[in-house]
DNA sequence: AAAGTCTGCAACCGCTTTCTT
DNA sequence: CAAGAAAGCGGTTGCAGACTT
């Protein structure tokens, strides 16, 4: 694993993998005088690097208070949800997991939990659930194990059924679950939006009120609009973000919604740290950031 | 067994924010 | 207050090893 072989940028600094010799120095170094002043601390130290891969290594593998090996199923969890809510501010996600990087838990993302969350029909980005990349089996899983009832209009999970139970023609599945949405009080007081892209059932208002398609690409990292996520009276977001995570975080639990025996064990966590974040209809994004 | 493909992750890049003078 | 430096951050790259054909 790693970089290429050793390579020089034009300044003669040495990039690429660290040595054993390089670690040696730079740990020894800072024991001695402290992290901080990267510029100067390469020279002092008498390593050939830039300040910025050094202030990196460090933080990233050297520092001792760094955890390393698998992610537990916790801490995925306290990922899944504070992703929910910041996008991908992995240095806030970090700051919550003691021992774990920014860079670590950015790495472990993309290519464990986003790739969980796809296959689990699951939009990492916004976390509602994408029904055009599921089969209608799916969705009735999903549902069940979300206790969907309150995100969804029953009627749609019927529709599912009945298509799921047939053959029947699934745009005009989609079409005819789109007049249903449209039609469909939310939970929490609010109308949907009067045309939903056939693709973004899920996501609830819609990011584009106007009704117009809406590129995921262009959409912000999931702020707490209710993207299918429903607000919780009691929720206390700052006690949550303020404690690290030293053991299993409880946050709204209702996981024993899940059902144990529709899914994987995969699927089952994933869909748990869905059904358990809900975010409070007051909660202030840049009172957070 | 060899070749090709996929996966994981350390490290880099470049932009933004914060600090210092 | 402005400018430059330092630090922070998120996105991306590219290699080694694992896996598949």
């Amino acid at each position: 694993m790693g970089r290429s072989p050793i390579l020089n940028d034009k300044n003669g600094l040495k990039k690429g993998p660290w040595t054993q010799e390089e670690d040696a120095k730079l740990t020894e170094y800072i024991r001695i005088h402290g992290p901080g002043n990267w510029r100067t601390l390469p020279t002092n130290a008498g390593l050939n690097r830039c300040g910025k891969s050094c202030r990196l290594r460090w933080t990233n593998y050297l520092r001792p208070d760094i955890k390393r090996g698998r992610f537990s199923f916790e801490e995925e969890e306290t990922i899944i949800q504070l992703h929910s809510v910041v996008g991908n501010k992995w240095s806030a996600i970090a700051a919550r997991l003691p021992g774990r990087t920014d860079n670590e838990i950015k790495n472990y993302w993309n290519t464990h939990i986003r790739k969980r969350l796809l296959k689990s029909g699951i939009d990492p980005v916004t976390h509602s659930p994408r029904l055009d990349h599921l089969d209608l089996s799916s969705i009735l899983n999903l549902s069940n194990l979300l206790n969907l009832q309150t995100l969804v209009n029953p009627e749609v999970l019927k529709l599912a059924t009945l298509l799921a139970s047939s053959s029947s023609n699934q745009e005009n599945l989609m079409s005819h679950m789109d007049q249903t949405l449209t039609n469909h009080q939310l939970p929490n007081g609010t109308s949907m939006p009067t045309s939903l892209p056939s693709n973004h059932l899920c996501q609830y208002p819609s990011p584009n009120m106007n009704g117009q398609a809406v590129d995921e690409n262009l959409m912000p990292p999931c702020l707490p609009d209710n993207h299918g996520i429903l607000p919780s009276q009691d929720f206390n977001l700052d006690s949550v973000l303020s404690t690290p995570m030293s053991s299993p975080t409880p946050l709204n639990s209702s996981s024993t919604l899940v059902n144990s025996s529709s899914s994987t064990e995969d699927d089952r966590e994933t869909y748990c740290s869905m059904s358990k974040f809900e975010i409070p209809e007051s909660f202030e994004f840049d009172d957070f950031m």
